[in-house]
RNA sequence: GGGGGCGUAGUUCAGCUGGUUAGAAUACAUGCCUGUCACGCAUGGGGUCGCGAGUUCGAGCCUCGUCGCUCCCGCCA
């Protein structure tokens, strides 16, 4: 120990009584009662209670200093008078004998010992006094131990982590770069990346089998609550000879362990997780990062529909649209409003309507009334449904239908509390599309990535219906939010180009863009998958904490700012000169 | 780029149908208090009601504009 401690302010027990001791922190509360001051004492590892006696010279010095400035005691460990439960250090006290200020604060612009609900502005401004507050400080070292546990079991699973370049090439797919002017290149620009895809793709085809690493990602699009802008981090991994279940078990065994050691209580589902091909997740859940917490789910109905005596949807059937049909148990006897309010979510959303048929006290309720006694028994039959129970039913057609129908399944579900809190439910969604089609233009496009193969490589390209290729692409999720996307990589470079010209691009657009990439995967390319998964979404699920910016050191505002250190800022006229800038105002 | 919500003391908020001197808690300052642990009690300072215009005898409150924050859609291969 130095000059500045003996012990940390989370250390002292009963059985250091009458021991000297020195410790140094914050003041983290001052409770003067005129003769006597308490003062709690804080630092990283906890609180210790010390005791200032108005005998003491030291009286006046302490009663001067404002909540928060630095100093440090010695003292006599005692016995407390009355133990505080609350703190494991609640049985003792320093009776203080000698005190140090090291820093005197200022008045406050955020208090620190309590749990306020300040504005973010201020939060971010003065981030190194939210990071004091408790529930931030556990945050950050909880993200710290999921990153160590998951370069644990990286490394436990023979994968080695290395490092790619930061300033690299700006990629013409996907997010908006982050340019970085080259002073040496006039006119040119490197961009920061926005995954460290190409490089690690071009690890396995220097021959390194097996690579992982803790990566900073950066993209230059409009942030959400789960999406902080600017920069995040990924569990970025990737593997030669390997194909997509060999990927799923070394992510099991990695997140499966993650979730089991730091679900604090929840239930966790163990692997091996279900796996959900993206088509049967549009249809079931309306989504392809169901929340399988909810129990509530959607099957086709269209069946049932033509001739039911439901006009509407009849005719709606025959035009080629779909009807889903949602069961819900127990709700029969809920009143007209309760389906009333969900028609009207669907009218304003512009989504035609929500219909229903509720099976109360011998009599049934909605749309039935234009039905024939048999055509109810067939739909009660065909969903399973019983007395009490209603189901409702939702007609549309496309991508947007089906996301809206996943809307309707998740506020049901939370209307009516159907979502069990205390527990972790994951799946792989699977079988991604390769293309689809653009609303507007009617084109061919790539859905996902350009990169990831093809289910049956160029025998699909060549023969099938672009529309129905399916591709090697995958996520993993985990209550509802997307943590872990991945793919078997295409590595082949005619099947490359093939599914390029598909989309509209000819060989010299490939050649251009990924030319690096193109020109390994001529000179012996194993084949190879891999994933990626979110490490900040990872630490706001284990902590049930809504917001990104929580379980981030210094995050970014709403405006990709940072209010603490004042950036992006203005630079001299010397710099811009040097990088051959010049800034044109609007 | 589009939509919703919010903006009142350092901070968190209240403020009735538009009505006279805008409140509370906390923080801050001063005083009292020897067993507190969100210590207590008393006193005090602290306000461009985001900003600008309009309606009105009168605006924190209504209208329009604007700025800021935030959430959502677009976007995020």
């Amino acid at each position: 120990m130095n000059g500045y401690r003996t012990h940390t302010c989370g250390e002292l027990r009963a059985s250091d009584i009458n021991k000297e001791a020195k410790l140094a922190g914050w003041i983290h509360r001052k409770r003067n009662l005129g003769n006597l001051c308490f003062v709690d004492l804080r630092d990283h590892y906890g609180i210790t209670q010390c005791v200032f006696d108005s005998h003491s010279d030291l009286f006046e010095r302490i009663e001067a200093i404002r909540v928060e400035s630095v100093i440090s005691i010695s003292g006599e460990v005692v016995q407390r008078e009355s133990v505080n439960k609350n703190i494991p250090t609640g049985d003792i006290e320093i009776k203080v004998k000698t005190l140090e200020v090291y820093s005197e604060a200022d008045i406050l612009p955020v208090q620190v010992a309590s749990e306020g609900g300040e504005p973010e502005e201020l939060r971010l401004k003065y981030r190194f006094l939210d990071l004091r507050k408790d529930r931030i400080h556990k945050n950050i070292l909880l993200r710290s131990k999921v990153i160590q546990r998951s370069r644990e079991l990286m490394r436990e699973q023979g994968f080695t982590e290395y490092q790619t370049p930061i300033l690299t090439a700006s990629s013409p797919e996907g997010a908006r770069d982050f340019l970085v002017p080259s002073r040496l290149n006039p006119g040119k620009f490197y961009a920061l990346p926005q995954a460290p895809q190409q490089f690690k793709q071009l690890l396995m085809v220097s021959g390194f089998d097996k690579y992982f690493q803790i990566a900073p990602c950066f993209r230059d699009e409009d942030p959400r609550a789960d999406r902080s802008p600017g920069e995040f981090y990924q569990m970025d991994m990737e593997m030669s000879f390997a194909t997509q279940d060999d990927v799923f078990a070394v992510i099991e065994h990695t997140l499966g362990t993650i979730f089991n050691e730091f679900a604090n209580g929840k239930t966790v589902d163990q692997a091996p997780y279900i796996h959900i091909p993206f088509r049967e997740a549009m249809l079931k859940y309306g989504s392809d990062k169901p929340d399988l917490r909810n129990p509530l789910f959607m099957i086709d109905a269209s069946s049932l529909f033509g001739d039911s005596g439901f006009g509407v949807y009849d005719s709606m059937v025959k035009e080629g649209k779909v009807v889903k049909a949602m069961l819900v148990k127990g709700i029969a006897s809920k009143p007209r409003s309760f389906f009333d309010k969900l028609d009207g979510y669907a009218k304003e959303e512009d989504m035609g309507g929500v219909t229903y048929i509720a099976w109360a006290e011998g009599t049934t309720k909605g749309i039935s009334r234009m039905m024939s006694a048999e055509k109810i028994e067939e739909i009660k039959q065909a969903l399973n449904a019983e007395d009490g129970d209603a189901i409702l039913f939702v007609v549309g057609k496309g991508m947007k239908f089906d996301k809206f129908s996943g809307r309707l399944r998740n506020k049901v579900g939370e209307e009516l509390g159907l979502i069990d809190e205390n527990s972790f439910k994951m799946c792989w969604i699977v079988d991604f599309p390769f293309y689809e089609e653009n609303d507007e233009t009617g084109a061919v496009e790539f859905s996902h990535n350009p990169f990831s193969m093809p289910q049956g490589g160029m025998d699909a390209l060549l023969n099938k219906n672009p529309l129905d290729i399916l591709a090697y692409q995958y996520d993993f999720v985990c209550n509802g939010v997307e943590l872990l996307s991945g793919a078997v990589r295409n590595h082949q470079p005619e099947i490359m180009y093939k599914a390029f010209e598909i989309a509209g691009y000819d060989n010299s657009v490939v050649d251009n863009k990924f030319g690096g990439m193109i020109s390994a995967f001529k000179f012996g390319a194993p084949p190879h998958a891999g994933s990626a998964y979110g490490v900040d979404r990872l630490v706001m699920l284990l902590l049930d904490e809504p917001i990104i910016r929580d379980v981030i050191l210094f995050p970014l505002n709403g405006k990709a700012q940072d209010l603490m250190m004042q950036a992006p800022n203005v630079v001299t006229q010397q710099q811009l000169d040097e990088l051959h800038i010049q800034v044109v105002k609007d």
